[in-house]
DNA sequence: GCCAACGTTGGC
DNA sequence: GCCAACGTTGGC
């Protein structure tokens, strides 16, 4: 399947890409995605070697922090079926854990955030979804353009 | 299956 | 903290 590329958002206060680099492997689960259309995305369009924009969200300013890789296609987010999770879902059960999460890697940290406002000041950004009005989704796909623009913004 | 009410996201 | 946008829920 062809490379594809993603923006994937986080609040660094929870989840950051400093803690990613912190983890064993650099490697993280993404997991408490409960949005349908985020989830669909992990399950059925991402693999492997995918090109992942690192965006913190909830900040000022808000922007892509670095770089990530897919490091593990989809599969059940267990933290839907623990009670004690924040993420638990009480639709989901043994076998029909509608959950999944990605498993992803980091790859740089900017030097510097690429900021929501630049971004949207870019040319050849005007369409990548995270710079649109009320765009909440917290798995969007980008062009591989997109991904390169936003790539050499940061000095990566 | 419609759609109003409600809850959440997330930039500002 | 505000509130626009949008996804989900639930009554009908």
């Amino acid at each position: 399947m062809a490379k594809r590329y993603w923006l994937m958002k986080t609040e660094p206060d929870v989840f950051s890409i400093r803690d990613l680099k912190a983890r064993p492997g650099k490697t993280e689960a993404w997991n408490g995605v409960r949005n349908y259309t985020a989830r669909n995305h992990m399950r059925d369009l991402m693999s492997v070697g995918d090109g992942v924009l690192f965006y913190h969200s909830s900040v000022t300013p808000a922007g892509v922090a670095g770089l990530a890789v897919v490091a593990k296609k989809a599969y059940p987010d267990p933290t839907a079926m623990d009670p004690k999770s924040e993420y638990f879902d009480a639709k989901a059960k043994p076998g029909i854990n509608p959950w999944v999460m990605v498993d992803v890697k980091f790859q740089q940290e900017f030097p510097a955030l690429v900021t929501l406002d630049q971004m949207k000041q870019t040319p050849g950004l005007e369409g990548i979804m995270v710079t649109r009005k009320g765009m909440r989704l917290s798995v969007q796909p980008v062009t591989a353009e997109e991904f390169a623009i936003v790539a050499k913004l940061g000095g990566g």
